[in-house]
DNA sequence: TAGGTTATTAGGAATGATTACTATTATAAA
DNA sequence: TTTATAATAGTAATCATTCCTAATAACCTA
């Protein structure tokens, strides 16, 4: 599996990469749980986080992990962006292609003028599944999403939802 | 302080956002808590984060929730981007002008390829301080910085520290 | 300036996702 | 096979954040 960690091919190993990568809708450890549990049944949910952070680094899965929702995992190791619902955390992918120029000038111009090494960036677009936007519709003023803004985008940049 | 809302002006709530306007380092609740209780030894880590929240939701002060890093919060209520520490989570700001053009052309492009509702977006760079720069060198290989990038950046993608 | 309404607090308990621990088992190499 | 050790199940621990509630303090109005 990789040769100078000396990694193991366990049923369990095999049967969380089967999950992940027949799955393109970004799930969540619990879930994936759930899932192997229906053909392992007696496997442990630390057993499912350690190979999921074993497979991520090597590279076989990627580990996404927004701010404000827990971490989900994602079969598809193509370079691309996510949209993350801001209530729910529901992930979706971003169709539109990578900024690698531009960011790349972006980390090369601040690493020219920051005491930080940098190795990379994340970028991501916040927003509302589809079932949310339903639901946002018979909300309290109060708790209508626009109050949410501040808390989840750090630059507080705004813009009308289709 | 906000007339729809009726906040009221409390010692707490005013010594909170003191210690964030005059920090300009991104502290974390715990290190508010414990600047604040310099002054009111009798404040509750529960105050602290309750009035954290409502002045980012007034405008005062901004939330930071990097992925896998604690939450901090920013004083300057500016556009600008930050450096996160993916070893300690430390958070520096990133000396560059923001992206607006760019970015709010992508979110209006993504917006017509998905079912979300765009509402913003984040953008963070991802690196080492200055502190676990120094820290890595004695550092055996496996646990070397390139060994952290797949979960740290959402793209893979890489860069040589300056 | 006092009284009344209610937002806010202190203190502590609860949450929940993730990580750590350990005796036992399964894998792969020889 | 035998053997070394990577990996597992089950469970406990972590720890940042949120929740709860009786008591208090801000602010409005008379
Ligand atoms: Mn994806
Ligand atoms: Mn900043
Ligand atoms: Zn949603
Ligand atoms: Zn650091």
């Amino acid at each position: 599996m990789n040769q100078e960690k000396n990694y193991r091919m366990t049923h369990q190993r095999e049967m969380i990469l089967e999950v992940v990568q027949k799955n393109h809708s970004h799930l969540t450890a619990d879930e994936i749980y759930d899932r192997v549990r229906k053909k392992l049944p007696r496997i442990s949910m630390g057993t499912v986080y350690r190979n999921l952070d074993i497979l991520a680094s090597c590279g076989f899965i990627k580990k996404l992990q927004p701010g404000y929702a827990q971490m989900r995992f994602d079969g598809n190791t193509r370079d691309h962006y996510h949209v993350v619902c801001m209530r729910c955390g529901k992930i979706g992918d971003a169709q539109i292609e990578p900024l690698d120029n531009t960011l790349e000038n972006l980390e090369n111009a601040l690493g020219n003028l920051t005491s930080y090494g940098i190795f990379g960036h994340n970028l991501e677009f916040v927003g509302l599944c589809p079932n949310c936007m339903e639901l946002e519709k018979d909300l309290p003023d109060d708790q209508q999403t626009n109050q949410l803004m501040m808390e989840v985008t750090e630059d507080g940049s705004q813009r009308k939802p289709n």
